[in-house]
DNA sequence: TGGTAAACTGACTATAAAGTCAGAATGGCC
DNA sequence: GGCCATTCTGACTTTATAGTCAGTTTACCA
């Protein structure tokens, strides 16, 4: 608190006229660092055309954020991380974490109806699309990548799009 | 630590004489509790002839691991999100998750040569298998799922299956 | 049985950091 | 300028808990 005090040019003790705890601090911003994010990404996959360019966009729009503040989103990653073991004590970031399973599910639906997916159950193609890419950028926080972005997005979309799609 | 020695029936002193510090009992304990599933899964994986089999197994594995000890789950997967976040500060549970990566990776070469795999690179399969895998079992620990654990494993290896199969 | 080494104890110390609050500074209005 | 409301301040309180260490107990052997 000290340091987000002096950060922020502001005292300790103003920073409780805004936030009640430490807690909320840390949860909103990380709600609001990926709010846009999460914004981004459905508007990038509702513009994009077939299912195979919804995925790719989809997992364009991580490695941007990625590429963006490689920093927030350790943090972010870290956070969810605590989410399955803090329980529901981070609803506001629980929530946003189903949201955005609920995006793809919804992407996902659309395209299983319009025969372009085979008919797998679409929250389990959800969790396989965005688990995957979660795990693909942690690991490029953690060890980084043999290949470039652009080959990286390649082989990724291919295989999340030989996965799930028809 | 007060806690540890109480329900180890010693002193907190005594643990002192026997770890450097609260870390590194979190730490052995974590190492202590995944390397035998990793073993496990290893074993699971060889002893499978197709390479559907394999991914089958790896995912069966995890599952079972998941059954066996929900708690201890949520904690390693916790910790595993702080692992980008703290750095290398870890290096014992580091290890443990390259190692995870190599067994797939020493795995889907041999599949990639033997033709039952298309020619993908097999770091970035082995990350899809790995990461798609955890995150599933973290989602389930967290919200759970609405089919049955069969046909969780079913979906999912199919999904693989087809995502880096032939 | 006495002596020594090894294992253990838990009251105590040290420290970090979240959160508080009495009072100071600032801004706007009559 | 005097008054009130709003905003801000940072020294202080509180709490939690990791880690220490002088002293005790236990085990073993001559």
């Amino acid at each position: 608190m000290e340091e987000i005090a002096e950060r922020s040019g502001l005292a300790k003790g103003t920073l409780y006229l805004y936030f009640p705890s430490k807690q909320d601090i840390y949860i909103a911003t990380l709600k609001r660092g990926f709010a846009g994010v999460v914004e981004h990404t459905r508007a990038a996959m509702a513009a994009a055309g077939s299912l195979r360019a919804k995925i790719k966009a989809f997992v364009e729009t991580r490695f941007e954020a990625l590429d963006r503040d490689r920093d927030f989103l350790r943090i972010y990653y870290a956070e969810f991380g605590n989410l399955a073991h803090t329980g529901c004590s981070n609803p506001g970031l629980r929530e946003l974490y189903e949201r955005q399973l609920k995006n793809l599910e919804e992407m996902l639906r659309v395209a299983v109806e319009a025969g372009e997916m085979r008919p797998l159950p679409v929250d389990a193609a959800a969790v396989a699309l965005y688990e995957t890419t979660r795990g693909w950028l942690w690991r490029m926080l953690l060890i980084g990548s043999p290949r470039t972005p652009q080959e990286d997005i390649e082989v990724l979309t291919d295989i999340l799009w030989k996965g799930i799609g028809q």
